[in-house]
DNA sequence: CCATTTTTTTACTTGTGCGTCAATAAATGG
DNA sequence: CCATTTATTGACGCACAAGTAAAAAAATGG
């Protein structure tokens, strides 16, 4: 057995941790600048190595950028996968699937997944992420349907109700800052209200 | 007089014609692919015309760029202005506010105004920007919180409730596409429906 | 039809940033 | 303390795209 009992990272978990301190890095100026506005060196000089460096981390810029997005459609995945695996009304597994993803995607702060990002991968890995988008999105329309049909939500259009909570979720990133005063908890909480209720003061 | 009176263009008029023919499509690549990746020949292709042609109407890329994201920073600004002419309550202003803006945003299709693009203006045209989209925040807000004295909508969190509908409002542009069976109005009405009353079914 | 202005093109310079290769430095284990 | 693997560096080639200058083409009005 290795001394100190694993209290001391290995090899492989220092590198990994070096992997995932670049990546926060890069997600973070990526989503600052852009992708294709942030060179390299960049990314390597706010690290404190040079561009060679990445490299042996990394297979290229691109790889770089996939890992990224990657960070954040993990979220949505996280979700949907956990909100399936619940039992309980339509309405309950989207109220968790949505609250469940605005936590996440809050927490891991990975890169924005616009369409400019995307496009500049490779055919294959846009395949890859738009498949899963679209995954998420499938899901989140089939559980509106099914909260409209146990008559639990209003009979609302399924694709533009959609569109409306994952657009307000996704923009969560422009806006959020590290240092904010609110928890991801309380802004889930919030969003969720909002979502449900509305913002219209009802009669008593 | 010139002879046709008017009904054919005028030379400034085919200029500014061709102006805007340009934004429009430097607009759509930008927005697919993003301003760094897309190449003023790329353009320039699209158009019909080589690289060259555009300089002789606009300045540099970066001009071209601002001029983008000002079509979509106008339709705010333009909202704005025309809620605070009318007089009625503070919901009605602002319902009045986010279909004006949502409609404005479908039709004028502009460029998205993510942090990459407004990145890479010159630090004059950012400020100016930036600006722009605080008075927009500052005047939605500004609403929300009249709305809540006057008792009309829930006591919300300000900065939460705009965040979240600005953002929702936003998305839009990624996801409705010029042959959408929706018309802007359809979507501003839904948008709106569910922004004031939430989705869940009321008991009667 | 010609002179002039407007518009567009061809050919070029220049800078920037990705990715590579060989060399060096640091860590690891016997 | 040395041999070997792991990690990092410096220097460089190369492609691509922004921007320019001068020439050509097209439109306009007399």
């Amino acid at each position: 057995m290795a001394k100190w009992d694993g209290a001391v990272a290995s090899r492989e978990e220092v590198r990994e941790l070096k992997r995932r301190a670049a990546l926060r890095v890069a997600a973070r100026i990526f989503n600052e600048k852009g992708y294709h506005a942030t060179s390299l060196d960049e990314v390597a000089d706010v690290i404190g190595v040079t561009k060679t460096a990445l490299y042996y981390y990394f297979k290229n810029k691109e790889q770089l950028l996939y890992e990224c997005i990657k960070l954040t459609y993990d979220c949505g995945q996280s979700a949907r996968l956990e909100s399936e695996a619940l039992d309980g009304t339509a309405i309950e597994k989207l109220t968790f699937l949505y609250r469940r993803f605005i936590e996440l995607l809050m927490v891991e702060r990975g890169a924005y997944t616009t369409m400019a990002n995307i496009r500049a991968l490779p055919e294959d890995a846009q395949v890859e992420l738009l498949d899963r988008r679209r995954q998420l999105d499938r899901y989140s329309r089939m559980l509106i349907e099914k909260a409209i049909a146990e008559g639990s939500i209003r009979n609302v259009d399924v694709r533009i109700t959609s569109n409306f909570f994952l657009g307000a979720v996704n923009w969560i990133l422009r806006w959020y800052t590290e240092d904010d005063a609110m928890s991801p908890e309380e802004v889930a909480e919030h969003f969720l209200d909002l979502f449900l209720n509305g913002i219209v003061q009802k009669p008593a």
